[in-house]
DNA sequence: TTGTACGCGTTATCAC
DNA sequence: GTGATAACGCGTACAA
């Protein structure tokens, strides 16, 4: 690989001459510059951001520490992460803990070998005292921001996060204010802290409205389609005068919808059915639903301004963003006579 | 931060030593190693790697170019990936080109900035001439693994891909197997040599069982659900008598299901339905379809076993992985009175 | 406007 | 077994 060095004597200049060139100090002649910048162009010089990095004690580099890649409730966060770092000058590292302890403790070693300036983490949750690695992180005050809801342990860190509550609720909120009163709600697992958030937004948001909650309307589904199927044929076969379905997330809505057409019910003429929407993106997911979207994208764009304050040596700070209701050609006022 | 030089003071000792010691050289008695180490612990050393890899010419470093973690298609891909490449000593640079062709560029000049030692890269597809950053990788020999199809300008390098056309024709003959002989296919955009390929499989598995093609079973879907909600509906209403369906990707294929269903069709002891599945992850996909999944995970350590010889000084090298059909309480014979 | 001296944190080499 | 010296590629500080 070509070095500064390799310009400098092609060039009959010093070294330092060429390194002010390629940064285009103010106190270099135009002739000069001209001179030595085509001669790195010819010569094919690549800069040696690493070599720069130790001298001037700056990386630009910055860690994403994630279960993993293939949960896509955090592509769009993790999209919006990286475009945002990249247009800033940073590169970052991808490194999966696959929900392993010992994995998490081990990457965040190897990051922080890189000097890596901050880092993106979302947790492998745990019970017990704050591992080693995550005292090591405070005491070394690294900056770090937390992505989603954080672990006892994290308390110290920054954190962005959606209101899934609030979400939940402005969901069920849209469904009352169509004209719904009895409206089904499929939920997650109940060990799910975020599930359990989504419920509770639900049955806040029929408690506002005035509206008594028929405890029977609740179905535990699940996560999947399949799941999500099963659930509303169940709803289906107790024939309890629901108008609307609201569904933990979006895969466990769009088995619903599946059902219900397999029953003759037509959606949303019918029924209505509405979803958290993690898991498709907008792209794929054209059906007859409407979704309360995680504003992942904002969420990226929050973690990197929070990540660039505490670069610049800030305190802490954590963001709750709300999400926003979307409505695809798809939500309809209770019919007459249908009922399920 | 501490360094090797702020141990050796403590220790009464050389930094070379301490180096020595922390890389567990032989040649250090088992005394001063003991005495170094738990000074070394103590201290919260950090190595730092990126100086050890100015030093070593070594950064095992790997730069990830892809158009984005948004894309499922190739997340677990990037999983195997990524993990293979951790378990090796690797760290990971994750880069997203957006489909930009100057975003791609200037992506990997900043990867080849950071001195990578190899990249996997989804190419930007573009036109005319090949892009002066490939020609500058080939000059620098920089090792390069292509991720699935290769435009023209990538012939030089590396490349790991599945046989598309071998997948679709596995999936048909599945359905031929079963004793299906009117399938109808929902096809992808004409423009896509992916959903070329597929249809080509199709047509070659039945061309194979000596079964007439019959063009009117071919749909123009795309991609979506709704794609294959309505190529579907399409398919009822001019009753051709098909008694399976195959479509492009899982995603029509759920749209297909979702349409069957509306119309009082059942899946699949009326029709089956099959698709390849390539968007949603099986733990997510549990409708009755029948899929012919990509091989990611396996293509993802392939890509990490060329990455391996390219670094070892070995040629460039290409392989192509079938996919699996993968039948999930699903797939039946053809009825005997119900056909669409 | 250009060049010299030195240091960033580490390791290869070889002498002791 | 241990340590002195130089070097990896570059940038800061200051002198010329």
């Amino acid at each position: 690989m070509v070095r500064l060095k390799d310009i400098a004597e092609r060039a009959g200049v010093s070294i330092m001459t060429v390194s002010k060139v390629l940064r285009d100090a103010p106190d270099i002649s135009a002739n000069t510059k001209s001179r030595v910048r085509s001669l790195a162009t010819e010569m094919g010089y690549v800069p040696h951001a690493m070599a720069a990095g130790l001298r001037t004690r700056a990386t630009r580099l910055l860690g994403l520490v994630i279960p993993g890649v293939i949960n896509p409730v955090y592509s769009r966060l993790i999209m919006a992460l990286e475009d945002r770092a990249f247009d800033l000058g940073f590169d970052l590292f991808l490194t999966h803990t696959l929900e392993k302890p010992e994995r998490e403790e081990f990457a965040l070693r190897r990051l922080l070998a890189r000097r890596v300036e901050g880092l993106f983490v979302i947790p492998v949750p745990r019970l017990g005292d704050t591992p080693r690695i995550y005292a090591d992180l405070e005491r070394l005050r690294t900056p770090v921001v937390i992505l989603g809801p954080a672990p006892e342990f994290c308390q110290g860190f920054s954190r962005v996060a959606t209101d899934e509550l609030g979400a939940s609720r402005d969901l069920t909120q849209h469904l009352i204010s169509l004209g719904h009163r009895r409206i089904a709600f499929l939920a997650g697992h109940t060990v799910s802290p975020s599930a359990q958030a989504r419920l509770d937004g639900h049955r806040r948001a029929l408690r506002d409205a005035g509206i008594d909650h028929d405890d029977r309307l609740i179905f535990q589904a699940g996560t999947s389609i399949e799941d999500g199927f099963q659930a509303a044929l169940e709803l289906v076969r107790e024939s309890l005068g629901a108008t609307a379905i609201q569904a933990v997330n979006d895969l466990v809505a769009i088995g619903a919808v599946n059902a219900l057409v397999s029953q003759g019910v037509r959606v949303p003429e019918d029924v209505s059915v509405a979803g958290f929407g993690n898991i498709l993106t907008a792209e794929h997911a054209r059906v007859p639903l409407t979704t309360a979207r995680e504003p992942k994208f904002r969420l990226g764009v929050a973690a990197m301004e929070i990540m660039q304050r505490l670069l610049a040596g800030g305190p802490a700070e954590s963001r709750t963003l709300r999400a926003e209701v979307i409505v695809r050609k798809s939500t309809a006022p209770p019919a007459v006579n249908t009922m399920i």
